[in-house]
RNA sequence: GGCCCCAUAGCUCAACUGAAUAGAGCAUUUGACUACGGAUCAAAAGGUUACAGGUUUGAAUCCUGUUGGGGUCACCA
């Protein structure tokens, strides 16, 4: 698609050749949107071609800009100061450019199939906690980065894996067996996932009490954490889980099973679905092969206690383990196996990891490992490495219990939500149903849109005290703006004026607010690339939201069911409703519902 | 201590990867015709882009150093 900033650089390549005689290549000319400061759509930096011109910039400009205006039929004006050419494309341009968009209906930002197979890991809980908001970030980032993209034109698959064992999970199961009395979530009416988190938080105050009694009588703080007896019959309990007791893998899938339907629920009320989801108990022993293959070609080594190392002081990191000294593997060891075993298994051109950057080691490790076993497509993994939530008091730390839990949060924006409608009392005469719909959708598209306008490798700031806001920059903002939208079309509806393409035209009068909305609408489909590449849901975040805010300002000085002339009017509907389907487009995206009315 | 990342308005975030007077929102102050939906719009005020050098026609952006913050260097995952 050729778009208006590529269209000036192929012809300001043709003005060089034509004025200079020098060929230039034209990704090293810059064009970008002309500041609102100044006249023009456009602007080409020319300090870069002062080289061949051998002219100053303004007699360069000029020269450039006067060789564009007689040369194209698009080009009909510029200006040129400093060493800015400003340039502006004809009206007929701006129609002809809107209704090519509105040509390409719902294939309008949707890119060409690559054939590539993408496959996005994300979310990665452990069964013995709830999800807290860092989760909430890690499951919105990589739900947004695969629909982007899908957009993109890859075919993607979104995939779990559940850290369901070891000896955290033990833990849990432990404190349940002395304390529980047989509580199950039936029974207590909690959330299955909270069941089991209490309990884990019920081990670590026993271990707690025990290390402390221990070093009443003299322990040293070392061996008293070593020897403290709860942790001990914790470690008791993963070796029988590891021969496959019965009683105990029982215990161990039922608990399991009351934290999955926990998950669920969560997932399920952040509309988050997934392609597959491994579990770790089914992966833990993968790996084990080519830690042989790697002693085998001698990039690996055995130390005489019997731990299998990879030393890496060579590209400037650290000797990693792989093996314990009783044969066990460790993180990385399955790390190696599952994306050996996923990259055999779906043939895949990339593997994204959505994993926070305290990993960023990790992933540095098992990539350069991964090459060293002379796997080629070690290259196509890439970590998205995001960065923390963190609370004004610094890092969330479940000991001390400042997470912000993920039900609870769901739950606040809801009432939140709830109450800003109801304050306004727009929709008293929806039904019951449709209002808890829409209170769902605008908590959600706060909460989500808050989260996703964050470049992702930043870490960012959430204050609980402070609630996520409702206006200006926000996730309703842009609900409000199509409700709005939508509300205009009914409008019209009522009247009998149903949006109609066939009034698009070349001579169509433009207003400059109606160019810049087309100039914004169409940037769309670059946005998706830009995004995409940069693997940055925040990219569509921030477009949408310009993108909602232009519509606001052209609305309130722009008469649309006012205007008299019927052509206009006509024309009108169909630009607002183009606006409303690329906020759908993008904010769906985002894994962001947008209502009608609101 | 070694390595990696970060620092932009009072607060939360942008800045097309080197361009014009660094932009939004929140908070503050002020304004908007009976509203095509006020969860909106317009305006004011708010900045030595942590600091010091350097490269460049041009630096928040690249290089060096300093300060401050975070991460990581586990027989945890």
């Amino acid at each position: 698609m050729i778009t208006p900033d590529n269209f000036i650089a192929s012809k300001a390549a043709e003005a060089v050749k034509a004025l200079y005689g020098a060929d230039i290549d034209t990704a090293a000319l810059q064009v970008q949107v002309t500041r609102k400061e100044f006249e023009g759509d456009y602007t080409l930096v020319v300090f870069p071609l002062l080289k061949v011109s051998r002219k100053n910039p303004e007699a360069t400009g000029t020269e450039i800009g006067e060789w564009l205006k007689s040369n194209t039929g698009e080009i009909d004006g510029y200006n040129v100061i400093k060493g800015f050419l400003n340039i502006s494309f004809s009206n007929v341009y701006w129609n002809r450019l809107f209704a090519g968009i509105v040509a390409a209906g719902d294939g309008f930002g949707r890119l060409p199939s690559t054939g590539r197979t993408v496959m996005v890991e994300f979310s990665s809980p452990n069964t013995n906690k709830p999800l807290h908001l860092g989760h909430i970030r890690n499951i919105l980032l990589g739900w947004s980065v695969s629909r982007l993209l899908e957009a993109n034109g890859h075919d993607v698959m979104k995939v779990n894996l559940v850290n369901d064992r070891g000896i955290h999970i033990c833990k849990s199961m432990l404190a349940w067996l002395k304390t529980g009395n047989g509580e199950t979530p039936e029974s207590s009416g909690k959330k299955g996932d909270h069941l089991v988190g209490d309990y884990y938080v019920a081990y670590s105050n026993m271990y707690k009490a025990q290390v402390e009694e221990l070093m009443k009588g003299g322990m040293s703080k070392e061996d008293a954490e070593k020897n403290a007896p709860v942790q001990k019959e914790a470690q008791e309990m993963l070796r029988k889980w590891e021969q496959g007791d019965e009683e105990t893998v029982a215990l161990w899938k039922k608990m399991n099973s009351w934290v999955y339907d926990g998950f669920d629920k969560t997932y399920d009320a952040l509309g988050i679905t997934f392609d597959r989801t491994y579990y770790e108990s089914q992966t833990y022993l993968l790996g084990k092969a080519l830690v042989q293959k790697g002693l085998e070609m001698g990039i690996f080594e055995k130390d005489p206690d019997g731990t299998v190392w990879c030393d890496l002081t060579s590209d400037g990191l650290d000797r990693k383990l792989l093996l314990r000294g009783d044969g066990t593997s460790v993180y990385m060891t399955q790390d190696l196996g599952t994306a050996e075993q996923r990259f055999s298994e779906y043939n895949l051109d990339e593997h994204i990891y959505v994993v926070g950057n305290e990993q960023n080691y990790h992933f540095q490790v098992l990539k350069l490992i991964l090459k060293k076993l002379g796997f080629a497509w070690a290259d196509n993994i890439h970590h998205l490495s995001y960065g923390m939530v963190e609370l004004p008091e610094g890092k969330m730390k479940s000991r001390e219990g400042t997470v912000v839990d993920a039900d609870d949060l769901l739950e606040k924006m809801y009432t939140t939500a709830k109450e800003t409608s109801s304050e306004l009392g727009k929709i008293d005469n929806m039904d019951a149903e449709a209002q808890d719909k829409l209170f769902r959708m605008i908590s959600l598209g706060a909460l989500k849109y808050f989260i996703i306008k964050v470049d992702p490798k930043k870490t960012m700031l959430f204050d609980p005290k402070e609630s996520i806001d409702f206006n200006g920059n926000t996730g309703p903002f842009i609900q409000y703006t199509h409700a709005r939208i939508r509300s205009i079309l009914r409008k019209a509806a009522e009247r009998g004026l149903k949006t109609d393409k066939s009034v698009l035209s070349d001579d169509m009068p433009l207003s400059a607010k109606e160019v810049r909305l087309v100039k914004l609408i169409n940037q769309y489909p670059a946005k998706i690339a830009e995004g995409g590449e940069a693997y940055s849901p925040a990219v569509i975040a921030n477009y949408a939201y310009e993108l909602a805010k232009e519509f606001n300002q052209y609305y309130h000085d722009t008469p649309i069911l006012r205007e008299e002339d019927e052509r206009l009017l006509k024309f009108r509907l169909v630009l607002i409703d183009t606006v409303a389907d690329v906020l759908v487009k993008a904010m769906d995206i985002l894994g962001i519902s947008l209502p009608d009315r609101m």
